[in-house]
DNA sequence: AATATGACATGCT
DNA sequence: AAGCATGCCATAT
């Protein structure tokens, strides 16, 4: 069998990406876990990298495992992604987002937003 | 073919 | 906390 395009082999990735909901954030390394390609956090960062611009992708809301953006600070990346996700009540505190209190997971999902504390 | 480079993660110091 | 080593693997040189 011939190997797939990229674009192909991304895709499983952009669906889980698509998954994250507005005010939540993910890791590079979760959402390689829920794309099926455990252990492979870059290829995540080089699937969004390849991205195009046109895609409907929640990029914005996957982080480092640390919860830092993956864009240098002095970078418009940085910047946007910093905007995109204050304007969805994500706020950075000394360049990182608090994860204990952001990071999505699918027990989230489950019991409903009635359960979070 | 060999080495370098990434929108990364984890473990150890 | 922050830095370093190592694992990871598609692309680029």
């Amino acid at each position: 069998m011939p190997k797939l395009p990229a674009d192909a082999r991304y895709q499983p990735i952009y669906d889980a990406v698509r998954q994250i909901p507005p005010g939540r954030v993910s890791t590079y390394g979760r959402i390689a876990e829920l794309a099926g390609i455990p252990g492979r956090a870059r290829m995540v960062g080089r699937a969004l990298r390849d991205s195009p611009t046109n895609a409907d992708l929640p990029w914005h809301r996957v982080l480092r495992a640390d919860g830092s953006l993956a864009f240098p600070r002095d970078t418009d990346g940085h910047q946007r992604q910093r905007q995109r996700l204050q304007h969805e009540g994500v706020i950075l505190r000394q360049g990182r987002v608090d994860l204990d209190r952001y990071i999505w997971s699918l027990d989230q999902m489950l019991w409903g937003p009635q359960a979070c504390g």
